[in-house]
DNA sequence: ACAAACGCTGAAGTTCACTCCAAGTCTACA
DNA sequence: TGTAGACTTGGAGTGAACTTCAGCGTTTGT
């Protein structure tokens, strides 16, 4: 049993954030002491761990509240949070590419600058060598 | 010279956006008709170029704004542009060394539950074709 | 037993990056 | 020359993901 502000350490969420993503139904309605504070278990650690590389990778809250929920229905749903997991995976796949081929980009025009910036040093270095 | 449409299907952004774009320095004062109509040259869209470029590898606009700015005031701002570039360089191959790790992860969990998946079928035909 | 520290709630506020609106202006074409 | 359709503006609105606030209850250590 952990409190929220140990969660928040282990999980890198604030704990502001832990109530939120409760109230949002990414985790389910965490466990209370009697006098309704939040007891956070090792499977919710779990859950957030999962929660965390979902969001990670650009999934929505609100797609991942709805694949907690399936996950806490239990077998049934299997099939189907396959299926998202797969739609999921591939469209990060397609995005870590993208990413790629613009940071190619970004690499390329800061090369150009480096030179530029070389260039214009020299020169600089020049004018200021003929007229001292 | 473009219209803001030409250049909304060439950049792929809307015109609402470039228009906000620019009003939020991204775009430098783009040239406009007699009548006050925008009227984007092909730098103008080489500027887009870039802009999308950070823009997709995660800048902010705010940064980007920035940089647009500097690149404006020419070759004395060469330097603090290679260096704004390398620090955004190094931030996205960190942020996509990250992402694959939480993908790994996504990966991971995508085949457990594809073998329990399985599992859980196998049990269904099984108990169906024990009681027919 | 009591204070300090921690936790609770609902609601409002913030930031980012757009997106839409209203009401008017401009341009291209028949 | 008329008009359909694209363009203009400032400002308000949207949705996502938090973040802060106020005011109160709980827990822990001495």
């Amino acid at each position: 049993m952990y409190t929220i502000q140990e969660v928040s350490r282990k999980s890198g969420l604030s704990a502001h954030t832990l109530r939120y993503y409760e109230k949002e139904g990414l985790l389910r309605s965490v466990e209370r002491s009697h006098g309704g504070i939040r007891q956070y278990t090792d499977e919710d650690l779990e859950a957030l761990g999962l929660i965390c590389c979902l969001k990670n990778t650009g999934m929505s809250l609100q797609e991942i509240a709805r694949f907690m929920a399936l996950t806490r229905e239990g077998d049934q749903t299997l099939r189907e949070r396959v299926s998202l997991l797969e739609k999921h995976q591939k469209r990060v796949i397609a995005r870590m590419e993208e990413m790629q081929k613009h940071l190619d980009k970004v690499t390329w025009k800061l090369n150009f600058f480096s030179d530029k910036l070389q260039d214009y040093e020299q020169k600089k270095a020049e004018s200021a060598s003929a007229r001292p």
